[in-house]
DNA sequence: TGTACATCAGTGAACGCGCGTTCACTGATGTAC
DNA sequence: TGTACATCAGTGAACGCGCGTTCACTGATGTAC
């Protein structure tokens, strides 16, 4: 029975959209088809009116979690104004609340290495999220343009997405907390004496 | 044909070894029994005999993996001496060689995301690595027992761990190799400037 | 030290299983006239 | 606007394949006496 265009088009939003969070949660190589099976249960054959393959989903699917990572960043960032939007990103990245719940969480982190291995047309998707990323990061440093503000977010993305892989994977819990408060407490302490460092070199 | 005690401890520390880098290179759930047959293509059911399961295999050969980056870390903070130790774990760890080898390399990096939903007996084995690596960095900082060089070893690893992770699935090779050189100069930076931010704090 | 026997590392075929993908079929949708 | 037909989303069984694991078997090693 054929739907109509309407119906299709969410059929698709819907695999996507649950595949994102799936692959997120239990990985890409170990999520099959039987367990993704988006909105409505759309069994094993019909996949493929939707998609040419398991990896042009994949693509799909990365592109969709870093679109909605730059998203909810974004909100994050506008919604704090006493500090900066900085504070806002960091609450939510570096807290155990995005460390557990890695469905909805940075697909960097959930599917980061398993991504380094894939496909190109996977990686320049996830690629593109990232350079959002570090531009929202370098304008709250003091400008997407400015080269020192974009080494600034470069680093602190890369101490971010380190911080939250190694917080996920350490047993002990304690420590596991204080990798995130140490790198925010660092993040936003570099954030607030501006160009401290450089000068200091001997 | 039973082999000699020596040569089934060697057959056995040659799995573990070669297990280690084909997990890096190619990813645990990717690499097949066909796919590692240690020293001396041991063929698939003879692995049983040193091995319980392939989750056993894969956490010792994590552990291994572990071992073998810390060891390589003190060798490269011993050998420079005109700075500090720390700059020669940057200048190993944050390398365009690093990126490009992974079998060879870090595994939080190499394996991260898939050791983060794995079981419990790996993810203790590679935790005492990352705490061998934080004691590590933290004497170069000043202490493994002070409370601030331990943060900052925290916050240093993170941002290398992070800083990997991005260089290799970022497709733009320009952007890939900034991100390892943005991120070995603020370390570098952070650390000849002794406590300047906590200052700087309004 | 020499002989008799138990151990067990290595061999390679076989197992069931879930994977990604293909297929013929269905019937409502959308289009041509 | 009404009818006739082509399209194609969804169905569910089936495909070949490689996986992790098990098995009966082999013969040299190591041990008991």
């Amino acid at each position: 029975m054929k739907k109509s265009k309407a119906e299709t088009a969410q059929t698709r939003r819907g695999i996507v959209k649950t595949a994102s969070g799936d692959f997120r949660e239990r990985g890409i190589d170990a999520t099959g088809f039987s367990g993704l099976r988006g909105a409505g249960g759309l069994p094993l054959g019909g996949f493929y009116r939707h998609f040419e393959s398991k990896a042009q989903l994949v693509a799909e699917a990365c592109a969709a979690g870093m679109d909605s990572l730059v998203t909810s960043c974004e909100a994050a960032a506008s919604k704090v104004r006493k500090n900066s939007g900085l504070e806002g990103v960091l609450a939510n990245y570096l807290s155990t609340k995005h460390r557990d719940n890695r469905a909805s969480g940075c697909p960097l982190v959930a599917l980061g290495s398993e991504l380094a291995r894939g496909p190109e047309s996977t990686r320049s998707a996830v690629s593109e999220g990232v350079i959002a990323l570090i531009d929202l990061i370098a304008q709250q440093y003091g400008g997407a343009r400015s080269k020192t503000a974009r080494s600034r977010a470069i680093v602190a993305l890369s101490t971010m997405v380190g911080a939250l892989t190694l917080s996920r994977l350490i047993v002990d819990q304690n420590l596991s907390a204080a990798i995130l408060r140490d790198a925010h407490k660092h993040l936003i302490e570099g954030f607030l004496s501006p160009v401290t460092s450089s000068r200091a070199r001997s």
